[in-house]
DNA sequence: CAGGATCGATACCCGCGCGGTATCGCTGCC
DNA sequence: GGCAGCGATACCGCGCGGGTATCGATCCTG
C-alpha cells in the first residue's frame, strides 16, 4: 500500500462523501473513486459501502481508517524528524498543555539547563489530547501529560508528581467557605456549570456550561461567576485572589507524566527525562 | 513521501550497496539511484555519504532508517489487520517465545475460553525479541513477554508474574549438588559455557559457547553436557530428570507481561487480557 | 603505472498508471 | 416525471517509474 492511498481513504473515510473528499484532496472525483477500488481490489476487501446517495464504512474500512491515520502519522513523523536531525537543529520540542504545571515545568527547565550536555529546549504549547499526536507525528520529543486525562498508550512515560483536585471557584460563592467539597457537590451546581471544551474536530458536546477555548477565557468566565473547573491543585499557584480554589476529596488523583515516542533513542531526550525524575 | 520511497531507502541504507539493495527490491540500478536521489531532493536532506568505492549513512540518514523501519511497519500492520478485519477471522493471535511459559499460557487459554464472549486463539510462536515486531507489524494481537529480556517500548502491557531464575545443568554436574548458585559461577564456567542465539540477521555473535536454533536443541545440549543456560524458574515444570535447576540468587527478576498494541480498540484482546489479570 | 574490475551516476527510451474531462446510471425528492 | 446529487465508467494525455547502455571515478593488481 502506498501512502498516497491511505491519504485518499482517510479522506473519503473522514468525509463519507466521494466530492468532498476529492476536492479536499485537490483531484478530480473519477480519479479518487478508482484509486478507492483498486485499494479494495488490492487488499481483496470492500471497505466502503456506496449507494448513489450515502457512502458508510464497512468494519474493515473502520479497521482501516484508525490504522492509516497511525500509519500516516508515523510516516510524517519519520519526514519530520528526519528534517530536523539534517539542520542540526539538535534543540529539543517540549510539548505540554497551554497554562498547566508551570511550576514543574520552570523546574524541569532549570534543571535541565545545568545538566552539561543540555541542548535547546524549544516550548510547544497545545491544547488538551493534543500531545499524544504531536509526539507520534515528529512534531514534538517529549510531552508533559496528565494522567488520567491524556492517554499514554503507545508512549513511554515516567512518573513526576501525583496530585489531588482542586474546584476553582469564584470569590464569594457559599462552597468558599468550605475547607473541601466532594465531586457531586460541584458537577451539580445549576449557577456555576463545568465549561465545554472543543473536541478534535473543533466542535463542542452538548451541555449546559459555557463553550471555552482557552485557559485565559476560562478563568474569565469564573471570575464572572458563570462557570467553575476542577483542576489539579498546583494551579492554585497562578490565581489570582478573585478565584478560590477548595479540595475536592473524591475526585480522580492526577498523575503527571513526561512521555516521548518510544525507541527514540536521542541523547536528548534522555538528558531530560533524567533531570525530569530527579526533580 | 511514499511508503515505495522508504522501503527503498531502507534496502540501501542496510545494504550499503545500490546493487545488491537493487537487486534484492527485484529492480535494476539505476533507477533505484534516481528514487535515493529524488527523496533526498525532497527532503532538502543528505541521506547517504557516497563515494564510487562506499555507501555510508549521515546523521540524518540514521534517523530516517529507524523512522522508515517503524513507518513501513505501520503501513504493513494497517494492511494485515485490514484484511484480517475483512474476513471475518474474529480469532486472536498470541505470540509466544517457543518453549516458554506454557503452564502460564495453559492456564490463560483455559481462563480466557471460559470467558462468554470468547473467540478462538492462534498461537504463533517465535523466536526471542520478536514478538514486539510481530505486534507492530500487525501478524499479532496480543503476546506474552519476559522483561528485561523483551523491550516492552511502544506497548501497553498489564504484568504477569514476577519470578526468579534458575541455572538448568546436566545431572551430576558438581554444582547441582548446591541449593543456589551466583551468577558469576555460572557464566564463567569453561566446561558449560552459555549458548548462543542467531540475532536479528540470522548470524551469531562471537563467543565460546554452542550456537542453537531451538529450544529442543538447547536442551539436548545441555544433557549430553555442552552448555548450561540460565532460564525462569517456571521452566523447571517442563525439565526431563537428566536436567537440574539450581536456584541463581543474583540474576534479574523476570517478569513475565501480556502486551498488545496501543490503540488496540479490540474487545477480544479487552478480554484476553482481563482473564489474564484474574490468573 | 597501466589496465581491469567495481560501483554509483547519467543519458535516453518505453510503457504503465495517475489525473483530467465528459458522461452515464441510479436514487431520492419536489 | 423531471430534476438534482452522486458515484461509476469511458477515454485520453502525459508524467514518472523502470529498463538498457554507458560514463566516470576509484581501488586493486601484476
Amino acid at each position: 500500500m502506498e501512502t498516497r492511498e491511505l491519504r485518499y481513504f482517510v479522506a473519503v473515510a473522514e468525509e463519507l462523501h466521494f466530492g468532498r473528499a476529492a476536492q479536499r484532496l485537490g483531484i478530480a472525483q473519477p480519479p479518487l473513486s478508482r484509486a478507492i477500488h483498486q485499494l479494495e481490489r488490492r487488499l481483496g476487501v470492500v471497505l466502503l459501502d456506496r449507494t448513489s446517495r450515502a457512502v458508510s464504512l464497512t468494519a474493515a474500512g473502520s479497521v482501516l481508517l484508525r490504522e492509516a491515520r497511525a500509519a500516516l502519522d508515523a510516516v510524517e513523523a519519520a519526514e519530520r524528524r528526519t528534517r530536523r536531525a539534517a539542520t542540526g537543529h539538535a534543540g529539543l520540542v517540549l510539548a505540554t498543555k497551554a497554562g498547566a504545571s508551570s511550576e514543574l515545568l520552570a523546574k524541569l527547565l532549570d534543571a535541565y539547563a545545568a545538566e552539561p550536555d543540555a541542548v535547546a529546549v524549544d516550548l510547544l504549547l497545545c491544547g488538551p489530547a493534543e500531545q499524544e499526536r504531536l509526539l507520534r507525528d515528529g512534531r514534538a520529543d517529549v510531552a508533559l501529560l496528565h494522567r488520567p486525562f491524556d492517554s499514554t498508550a503507545g508512549l513511554d512515560t515516567e512518573e513526576l508528581r501525583t496530585e489531588g483536585q482542586v474546584v476553582i471557584l469564584p470569590a464569594g460563592h457559599p462552597l468558599t467557605a468550605r475547607t473541601h467539597v466532594r465531586s457531586a457537590e460541584v458537577t451539580g451546581l445549576a449557577d456555576l456549570p463545568m465549561p465545554r471544551w472543543p473536541g478534535r474536530d473543533g466542535t463542542y458536546p452538548d451541555g449546559p456550561g459555557p463553550e471555552v477555548r482557552s485557559h485565559a477565557q476560562l478563568l474569565q468566565l469564573i471570575e464572572l461567576g458563570r462557570a467553575c473547573l476542577i483542576a489539579p491543585e498546583s494551579s492554585r499557584a497562578r490565581l489570582r485572589d478573585t478565584l478560590v480554589a477548595v479540595p475536592v476529596l473524591d475526585a480522580p488523583t492526577v498523575t503527571t507524566v513526561i512521555a516521548w515516542p518510544p525507541h527514540s533513542r536521542s541523547r536528548a531526550v534522555a538528558g531530560l527525562v533524567r533531570a525530569a525524575t530527579r526533580l
